[in-house]
DNA sequence: TATTTCATTGAATATTTATTCAAATATATC
DNA sequence: GATATATTTGAATAAATATTCAATGAAATA
């Protein structure tokens, strides 16, 4: 039997869960707080026992993202570009496994970039800023002559454009078939 | 000394153009007809005159983005993966002269993926398919050796994919350096 | 079992946003 | 210049949506 603290918490994933889905699909300013309601399987009014308001449920959502955000050091990697494949599988198959990963990626890019987004919550936001985490792994890289040459960061935004670019496509989309890592690797490799 | 004809079309113009910026900068739902209205210069109700409504207005921009995406054939290249390189340097450069043309690369993406677009108006934006454009292109060169191995349908997605992820963050970035189209191209290419 | 506390509903209210419209102003036509 | 036609405004209305709340039922506690 469920302790009502479960339950509670159960209820509170629910609603997360089909926030998600519907931020994802239609965009957090064109989702109903009735739409959210009836996915949970859930009076509308019960959406507000357990937010405040959609903008708070929102705000957890991208606070969530942030925290999922956790992307790995220099690793143990012999190459830099051992890196990017590693990432890259890694980041395929994850999605490939949990499509909710993808959906995180749309989540967040959407604060991000939309100037819709409540101040506070871009800011949240704005914390995951992988293009300047991957710069240091590219300079390696083209120290040791496996990466191309050219701004470190404009190579490291270009990979992450493509990486944003198939993830949004899978997220909403999850019959599409994920190309092979070493493909979109080969954005940063030298020839 | 302009005629009323003429200052009909621009008004027409003016409403266009504030509506592009903000369904890209906000995405559809968040944009406001008012918000429109300040940015075009003109009353609330003034838009009425122009567009029967804020969908139909959306219709209009969307048919223009229809209409503007005329991919060229298989050009007089040698190899296919010359088209790829043509096709791409004079796309981003295009993309620098013209910044509009990345805005209507995501009022399409957002118009084709949401699932909050009118129906009737997502119909004419999936009327643009690019990646079965290029299917034929990357069989050519598959057969030539210019292009990796791999589904053609799966190849052309991901080479479509980071397109789209670069032109949404120039659309909305423009401080943004542009990636080496060649870069964009060794997602296709053989080594 | 009685009592209290929490979960839940859905209709009522508040708020936001799209749309209409009557009146005012400007331009064209005679 | 007089008349007709088109443009423009902004306040009024309508429609959509978020939020509140009083009432109900269910679970925990005594």
């Amino acid at each position: 039997m469920e302790t009502r603290k479960e339950q509670k918490e159960r209820r509170r994933q629910e609603i997360i869960q089909a926030a998600l889905e519907l931020f994802v699909g239609r965009g957090y300013a064109a989702t109903k707080i009735t739409d959210i309601a009836k996915r949970a399987n859930m009076s509308t009014g019960l959406m507000f026992h357990y937010f405040d308001s959609k903008e708070k449920l929102y705000e957890e959502l991208i606070r969530m993202g942030l925290e999922g955000t956790a992307y790995p050091g220099e690793q143990k990697c012999e190459h830099a570009i051992d890196f990017f494949v590693n990432f890259t599988e890694a980041l395929f198959a994850y999605m490939k496994e949990q499509p909710v990963v993808a959906k995180f990626f749309v989540l967040m890019a959407e604060a991000q970039r939309s100037e819709a987004t409540p101040e506070h919550i871009r800011e949240i936001a704005m914390k995951v800023n992988v293009i300047e985490q991957f710069v240091p792994i590219i300079e390696w890289g083209q120290n040791e002559g496996t990466i191309k040459e050219g701004s470190p960061l404009v190579i490291s935004n270009a990979f992450w454009c493509s990486i944003q670019g198939i993830a949004e496509r899978f997220a909403t989309n999850q019959d599409i078939e994920l190309p092979e890592a070493e493909w979109i690797v080969d954005i940063v490799r030298r020839k």
